[in-house]
DNA sequence: TATGAATGAGGGTTCATTCAT
DNA sequence: AATGAATGAACCCTCATTCAT
């Protein structure tokens, strides 16, 4: 069993190792040699799985978004108002960004900066992912919970919160950690009253 | 003075050489040879000014961050109420972002998977901002023009929209730009609802 | 039996993929799995009939030249004169060459720039043919076919001719091959010439 | 001077060392950065020169067939009569050889195996080659100095031949070295016989 | 016997940095 | 002060070979 587990889904292992690594260290100063340590494989296993450095960053990316997904989807799928909705929406990412901070900074890195290919990969991604909040978003101000407003400013609003909070938890000194509950259920609260219906 | 002058002026069109290609390839793949023709000046002489290629990225993040400071703080002394200022904010951003694609793309490269060592220093300019913001909202939940809230959650409702919305206007493809201006001012709506007073 | 067969055949059949691999590849460029492919049997199999990429290759060449060498000698045991035997020399050569230009390409794969150690071998290989084609020309010689010359040199003029020729018919264009049968036939007739008793 | 004599042609010194490394090891084998030792210069600097390993070599070659043509060209043009112009072809050729055997194993180092690429530049030169010795072939049929004879075919014997004895002079065993003067003046006398008159 | 997943040595190339001029 | 030729450390990727099944 042991020699099963050591072979078992080694992509997996790598694709693990490469959020360990990337995260630590970037994707240009992460070195291919270093995610193969870590998933303790060779060097030469990593390309049997992956056609090359850029392509493990992608494949990690959309594992780390698909877990992600289906944490958050999950979730939401039981959230019965808007309201509790939002509220599911900003505990379920807080908790996977702290629970997953090697996914999370891997998950927020989508920046030009880092690779532009890597970015235009990235922002697809990123589509999908306001196309379906966009969609919540109708049937919750069609049900009249929320009072009808630009959409698109919605989500820019809820997101934006969402992302800066989380940028806290991920980049934020240990040291100086604020109360995290605190300020999202704050930030929830400066949502519902710019969103309420009145 | 001419001397000095030649040498302040070259120094300048290094930055500025490496606002272009920084914000062209990244930081990892802009060559300091390419920032050196940009500039018109030998390979040289970039060292001559700048102890290494990450000290010249990190000023030249200062100098755009410098340069936004100085547009936005003129623009926000003129503010008279609150509602004013986040309209002013949100304007003189969003100007300053379309003048500057560039200069704004350098402006929001702060992951830590550019590169862990310019990750921190931005951290502390991004602080400075921050504190320099919850000063101005203190100011005005004292004179009643906003609820007393959280105001670290104001700010991450404010900034956060802020930061997403200027997001899409600097990595949207340009065949599909929202109209950024309405987008913002239905954004500032929503937070306005929900920080105003009733 | 059966099993001897099916050994025999395999080896064979990875000969042939080798020839192939190697013909359109050469010998660096050339990767021991796509021979592998080519003859439809496992890479690892490969290393159960010959011990190295290497040694491969020779055995490949071996063969190659084997078959031309059968091929040839049926031949030129037919010819009556010296006259015949060099026309069927030329003739059944350039044949073996046109119908299989890919042991063609192989078989004049005889430089130290491929790799010193093959080169080496394949020089054995070269000699035996020069010592049996001296041979011959003692024959002829002292039967009176030919003018006695210095061997080694008539050697040199034939083969290198042969060489030329053949090695337009391999690397030629296909858009702008001459008549190679009226090229060789002249060509004979130059040597002919050349070696003529009076 | 010593500075300048080191920094003096520094792509000659370059060239110069690939011709003895690449002719040691072969196109494959032999490694940039042993060039670049054997050059006395860094790694870096090769590339400085040369975009690429394949554009060294191909340069080297050209460089090499330029001293050679030089060397052929100024003999050549001294020749009275066809009879004394073949004897300063394979003099000057083979005394080429002896002296640069590095060079000529540079020169006769084409072939499709050795890199695709590269022999494919180099029928190229060879084609002018070709049709340089045409032209005076045609010239001395002309002046009545050989019979008329199917030129490609002619030109197939005489390079022919002197590409075989070449092929001896460079990889034959120092051991074992026949006559190489008297050999190639024997192989002229009888391309002689052939190409005569009467 | 046959296989192909796993391996890691090896090398071409890039580019930040230095330093002699 | 200004330059750019020279440098070599660093790193991605290939592929011959091995070995457990």
């Amino acid at each position: 069993m042991l020699a099963n587990d050591r072979t078992a889904d080694k992509r997996l292992r790598i694709i693990q190792a490469a959020i360990a690594v990337f995260s630590r260290k970037g994707f240009h100063k992460a070195r291919v040699e270093e995610i193969a340590e870590e998933a303790e494989v060779g060097k030469g296993t990593v390309y049997e799985y992956f056609a090359s450095k850029k392509e493990l960053f992608l494949e990690m990316i959309f594992y780390a978004h698909q877990k992600y997904r289906e944490f958050l989807e999950q979730e939401l799928s039981k959230a019965k108002t808007f309201y509790d909705g939002l509220q599911r929406l900003f505990e379920v990412t807080m908790q996977f960004m702290q629970r997953h901070k090697e996914m999370a900074l891997v998950l927020m890195a989508d920046h030009p900066m880092i690779d532009e290919e890597i970015h235009k990969a990235l922002r697809q991604k990123e589509q999908e992912q306001l196309r379906f909040m966009t969609g919540i978003l109708q049937d919750v101000t069609r049900r009249g919970e929320i009072r009808p407003v630009n959409l698109q400013a919605a989500i820019m609003v809820i997101f934006g919160t969402l992302y800066l909070i989380n940028g806290q938890i991920v980049f934020c000194d240990k040291t100086q950690e604020p109360d995290f509950k605190q300020l999202s259920q704050d930030a929830i609260d400066i949502l519902m009253h710019g969103l309420a219906v009145k």
